[in-house]
DNA sequence: ATTGACATTCCTCCTACTGGAAGCCCCATC
DNA sequence: GATGGGGCTTCCAGTAGGAGGAATGTCAAT
């Protein structure tokens, strides 16, 4: 299975594979004609990653559970530490969009977006006056 | 006022000052000994993208802001268009987040995180059994 | 033999900075 | 006057996770 295959069985773009090989996430075979070949088992961690990033795994989180993925010493503990991990992230980003999109929306609700100038978003950004 | 002082007044890193010089969005003057020098004017842009920035508006975005704030024939319903904007993309981010939270979170707790290997994270991006 | 669709590598670009190195500048102290 | 410690300057490299594109090679079908 050549890269385009690939590409298209695990929902990933060619460039991605590619990207991924370069940092050594997966190690596909090469053909003599310097094609890269896929097996089963490349394949599988092709899928792996294109769910586990889908998530939003970071790459290196990624790699870390592709190790653990393949390590049948592996504690379940470990796996679920980085998922954990995760989900503070996504926790504290969603907080700090959620803020920022009370401010914003407050701005936008109060601006009346008509053809004068007067607008209390640019008011507020230039600390002209606070929205109260 | 120099770059220092602008820093603690604006509450932006120095190195954050000079890549905002560098990008045309503020345009101290220079001294003879070649230190930049900020009045002002210049401060309160500095202050301006500090909290537009912090409302989660792009850099490019500050751009544009920054040009409506010094056009005095703006009209506010342009302000409001790029706020609305930014307000949908943070909508959408949140939506991202939200789903991805779901799934890791629906993930974490079917997971024992014990010292044993079983591990129902790694058997959902593995496709080998869908998490119910 | 030629076309078209693939593949390869390599290079640059994206966002919004951050860190660091090498080298001035200014002020204070000895 | 020499020295030391900041702060200032520039420039270069790196971050995450690829995307886009150029130049070139290969394969299958016509």
């Amino acid at each position: 299975m050549n890269i385009g295959d690939a590409s298209k069985a695990s929902g990933l773009p060619a460039k991605t594979i590619r990207y991924y090989e370069d940092i050594g996430l997966v190690k596909p075979h090469r053909l003599e004609n310097g094609y890269r070949m896929f097996d089963g088992d490349q394949l599988n961690k092709l899928k792996f990653l294109q769910r586990a990033r889908g998530i939003g795994f970071t790459v290196e989180e990624c790699r870390a559970l592709l190790a653990l993925y393949e390590d049948k010493n592996r504690t379940s503990a470990d796996v679920k530490n980085i998922a954990q991990n995760r989900l503070g992230d996504i926790d504290r980003k969603m907080q700090e969009l959620q803020s920022m999109r009370t401010l914003l929306h407050h701005l936008v609700s109060s601006c009346q977006g008509d053809d004068r100038p007067d607008c209390p978003i640019l008011d507020d950004l230039a600390d002209v006056a606070p929205v109260h």
